[in-house]
DNA sequence: CCTTATCTTGAGTGTACATTCAAGATAAGG
DNA sequence: CCTTATCTTGAATGTACACTCAAGATAAGG
């Protein structure tokens, strides 16, 4: 007979960020109570415990950046003006210092691999959709004669996904603008031809 | 007017598996004393602590991997096929399921990133020093004519690094050997041409 | 406006952790 | 073979953590 008061989305994006900064073990219980404003109680009473809003939180993480890929990969623009400024976006997330500069989910299995099977299993699932979507990209380009059929779209996803983790990975340790766009480029011509 | 008993070479390649296996924050100094078959006190007072015995495995891993890297990089030899060899080995350790499947470098710097300064400056001065190594050998490749010198030996170096992270990320997402063995091929011919 | 189901609050609990330290063991120097 | 400096041992300590729960607050239904 009453309601809950946070707002959930505030709530998860606020934890996935904490997430993100500080690794599932370093997050404590302390911490997602303050960035999220909510009492222990409460954020056991909606997500039972740690890991359950780790689980919320990758959710909500995925659902935006889906969000975010089908906007820019609209379905009826070419593809690779598109991928261009995905790469572009990529860079910029990577210089700007800030959580978003790490994936969370790559982030996260490298921290939990070996760990929780089931943690793991749900990032490897969103993982394995993620380069899905890529590949579909890529089908479509293909198609629109946009680049050579000469790979399979499955083919150029992995590529570009593998490259995409070492990039976000490289930039930890080299965070000069100059080389990581240079890298961007490489990446966007490797998949041209 | 006694001498330590333990074998620090040993101590240490067994604190590294340790935390290439679980990550710095999840490897207890518990585990530790098992792993290392020493208890604290010897623990502390041969590393001072946690943190200490971390920078030490650290340490012995670049230098378990430098000697492994010179003696395939032979001066003498032609680049390329150690390269293939190079790329081959590191998809085998990506299969292996074994620790070593992971980079301790790359794994404890998207760990401790932002946490503490002193480990991530260690970090990052090695990884740089790793890709240093790597410009080396593709100077002496274009110097021999291995490669055109379309794209200098730094720029070749950095594109590897990358996708050398993202492979094994990529490993953690997807272990099929053949896509893997797929991925490496790509990596070889992005840098031959 | 009262009832009641649900949410909020935050102090409390048990556990696991990194670290310490004093007592015991051992080998080199004389 | 005794001295003494150093190493080894492992129980003890304080802290930080994930998680619980009972009391208080609040809003929908009647």
């Amino acid at each position: 007979m009453r309601i809950a008061e946070f707002d959930r989305e505030f709530v998860l994006r606020q934890a996935m960020l904490a997430f993100m900064q500080h690794g599932y073990a370093k997050t404590s219980m302390q911490k997602l109570t303050q960035v999220t404003a909510l009492h222990p109680g409460s954020l056991y009473a909606a997500f039972g415990n740690k890991k359950g809003i780790f689980l919320a939180a990758i959710e909500q993480y995925q659902a935006d950046r889906n969000q975010q890929f089908t906007a820019l990969f609209c379905q009826h623009k070419p593809v690779l003006p598109s991928l261009r400024q995905y790469l572009d976006s990529i860079v910029n997330e990577c210089i700007s210092g800030d959580a978003m500069k790490v994936c969370l989910l790559t982030k996260s299995i490298s921290e939990v691999e070996g760990q929780d099977p089931q943690i793991s299993h749900v990032l490897m699932t969103n993982l394995n959709a993620y380069e899905n979507a890529l590949a579909e990209q890529f089908e479509r380009a293909i198609k629109a004669g946009e680049i050579p059929n000469t790979r399979t779209a499955e083919h150029l996803a992995r590529f570009l996904a593998m490259g995409l983790y070492g990039l976000r990975t490289y930039a930890l340790t080299n965070r000069c603008e100059q080389d990581l766009s240079q890298l961007a480029d490489d990446l966007y011509h490797a998949m041209c031809n």
